[in-house]
Order: C-alpha cells, then sequence, then structure tokens
DNA sequence: TCCTTTATAGCACGGTCATGCTATTTTTAT
DNA sequence: ATAAAAATAGCATGACCGTGCTATAAAGGA
C-alpha cells in the first residue's frame, strides 16, 4: 500500500480517537487499536507521537483549507461573474463550511479545536494553528472588500475591524457547538450567520 | 489554617499550572510542587484528582459569575436608574469582562477554555461548563431585552438570535485571544466589541 | 501532661506511556 | 529462486501518574 495513504488511514484512526476520547487519550496505543495496526506498525510510518500529532494536525489543516478555498475560487473566479443572489449564497455557504453543521464537519471542528488548544503549550503545533486562523483572518477580509466594490456592505464599516467580527463569530459559533454538543442546532447557527451577513449590508439593499 | 482557605490556594496553583504548561500537566505532582506542598498534603484536602480538577473549575466559574453578577445589578438596578450614556458604558465594561483584555483575565479565559474542553469528554464537568455558557446566554439575552425597552435596539432584531451572536462573538474573541496569543490586542478586541454593539442599535441613534 | 484530632509528608503498587531495539512476515526486484 | 527492502509485530526500559496506605509533626482540649 501506497506510504502516504498508509499514513493518512492512521491519521484518521487519530481523529477519530480525537472526538470520542478527547487529545489527551490519544496514545500511540490508541491509535494504534483504533486503526487496528500494532503499535510497532505505526511507529513504522510515524518517528514517533510528536510527528504524529504534527502529521494528523497538517492533515486535518489541509482538509478545512482545501474546502474553503474551493469556495472562494468560485465566489472570486472574474471569467464566470455570478448575480447578486449568487453571491449572496456562495458567501453563506463558503462560510457555512466552517461551521459544524453535520456530524462530520462537527467531528472536523471539534478535532481543530483540540490541536489548537494543545498548540497553546506544545510548540510544534503552534504554526499551523496561526496558519489557519490567518487563514480565516485573510479569506474574511477578501470577501468583506469584495462586497465592499459591490456595493453590499454598509459605507461606515471598517473592513479591518469586521473581518475581525466575523472571524470571531464563526469561531465562536464553532466553540459552543464543539464544547456544548446539543446546545447549538445547525438551523440556528445558519440564522446567526444570516442576521450577522444581512447586518452587514446596507439598509436599502435589504 | 482555614481549610477552605487552604483549598482556595491549591486551586490557584491548578490555575497556574494550567496557564503554563496546559490541563494535561495538571498532575497531583506538579499542583503540589507548584503551591510548594508535598503531594501527601494536597490528598489531604481533596480526595483525588478528579475532585481536584471539580473544585478548580468551580472555583474559577465563580469567579467569573461573580464578576458578571456585580456589572449586572449594577446595570438593572431599578433604584439607581443610569443615563443612557451610562448604560451604554455599563454594558461595555460588563460584556468586556468576558474579554481577556489584561494579563489577569487573559490566564482566567485560558484556564476556563481547557476546562470546558476538558469537558466535553469528562462527565464530571460537563455540568459546570454547560452552566456558565447557559448564564451567559440568559445574561445576554437581559441585557438585549432591556436595550430592547429602552428603544436601543433595531425593531426588526431577533433577540434570541442576537443573543446567539453576541455570545458567539464574545466566545470567539476570547477563543482567539487564548489560542493565539499575541494576535488580537486588548484594543481591538474592544473595538469589535464597540462595532457590534453599535451595530445592534438603530441608525437614528448612533 | 496526655490524648485526640488535624496537618504534612512520603512510600509502594499497578497502570499507561513513548521509545529504543529486535524479530518475523510480506513484498519487490533481480 | 533469491536477495534486498519494506511492513508488521512486539519486547524491555524508564518515566510519570493516581491512589491506598503509613509515618511523622503540629495543634488543641481534657
Amino acid at each position: 500500500m501506497d506510504p502516504e495513504e498508509r499514513r493518512r488511514l492512521v491519521a484518521e484512526a487519530v481523529f477519530r480517537v480525537v472526538c470520542r476520547h478527547g487529545l489527551e487519550q490519544t496514545s500511540l496505543r490508541n491509535v494504534a487499536a483504533e486503526a487496528g495496526l500494532a503499535i510497532g506498525s505505526v511507529r513504522h510510518y510515524f518517528a514517533g507521537h510528536t510527528e504524529l500529532m504534527v502529521f494528523a494536525m497538517r492533515e486535518m489543516s489541509a482538509r478545512l483549507i482545501a474546502r474553503l478555498t474551493a469556495h472562494a475560487d468560485r465566489l472570486l473566479d472574474p471569467s464566470a461573474p455570478l448575480t447578486p443572489d449568487e453571491q449572496r449564497e456562495t458567501v453563506v455557504r463558503m462560510l457555512a463550511e466552517m461551521l459544524p453543521l453535520d456530524e462530520e464537519r462537527r467531528t472536523e471542528v471539534v478535532v481543530w479545536l483540540s490541536f489548537a488548544a494543545a498548540a497553546r503549550t506544545r510548540p510544534e503545533l503552534r504554526a499551523h494553528a496561526d496558519e489557519l486562523y490567518d487563514g480565516l483572518l485573510v479569506l474574511t477580509t477578501r470577501i468583506l472588500e469584495g462586497a465592499r466594490r459591490a456595493g453590499r456592505l454598509r459605507p461606515d464599516s471598517d473592513i479591518a475591524v469586521e473581518a475581525r467580527r466575523l472571524c470571531a463569530l464563526l469561531d465562536g459559533l464553532s466553540l459552543e457547538s464543539a464544547f456544548h454538543p446539543g446546545r447549538l442546532d445547525a438551523d440556528t447557527m445558519l440564522a446567526v450567520l444570516r442576521a450577522h451577513l444581512a447586518a452587514l449590508t446596507p439598509a436599502a439593499a435589504s
């Protein structure tokens, strides 16, 4: 089997263990058991526990970024301009990609937040945590700049502040859904997101 | 020495260890060393590791709730009505109490998020995590209801949605400040909070 | 003073962990 | 067929952990 494929299978076992039992239970033994492998087999693909964690975090980061950029490319593609309604819907869908609206995405958010929390005290993870945070800030900034060019943003808005605000809202929804399961359903999250976006547009365009 | 006093001193050692090295390093041994005690002494006041964690989480929860209610009482006290400007400033200050604007509050947020994350997989902590979340939702709801009564809220606002949105914003700012230290300074956080509150009020009142 | 209670301290056991190292099996290339 | 390489499996060590249990010191009341 392709080594990279094997590494990804192990990483997915990491995700399952993290989601079910937490990062502190994600030992080489538990991951190996989850993947149906012996501990020695896992260590054949990863030099040690740290390397496995870094790889898993990179894998999750890549997965999230890929989904975001797919939407961003469609939205910002100048060769296939979208109608205003399509723009608005595409923006909602793209930002909704970051929300744990279904079980699969909820797992991803839980795993990602676990890694981001661990990165606070583990230097080898720090860069990857900040990378996604910076990417999200850049992405929201671009969306807001596009909205301003299209006249769909209140003229007195400070884009830098609004980008922070939108990021914080998305992160907050993710955090609450991840840490307080069952208290924030998908419909409510979407309603909050739509309310926020509606509040950003000028009253005349609503 | 008063036993309760001793327990609180140990809890503060827990906070320091959690903030500096993370919850997974918060063992009885490390906490005892941080508190300048022998491990047996700590165990004289706490039956075991779980009881220590629950106590520390309760202690932090109580501290946060106390600060919030102090501001809430002042704001909602009908015997000493505030001018609109005072109301607005009091609301900002109260909500800012939840933000990690200085080192002390940043430590509290880091510790609290660590516990909230751990509560996801540890049933004995779950109730305390949800308690503070529910309290924050109730508090923001009351604030928005008060603003609506005073005519300081856009009339088309859905208070339930707006309360969720405000909570998510506060949680998001806390999360980013805790997990990405140095990327979100106090001034920016306050600017985001003020922008959000300003966007909630009718255009005529701005 | 003596005795009981409380506080402080620490040992020892069993468990989990990461990891260095080796053995066995399977695959691949020649 | 055979040698080399890759993959799988597992043992042994040392470290850290929670906890049951005991020992020593301090404090307080008779």
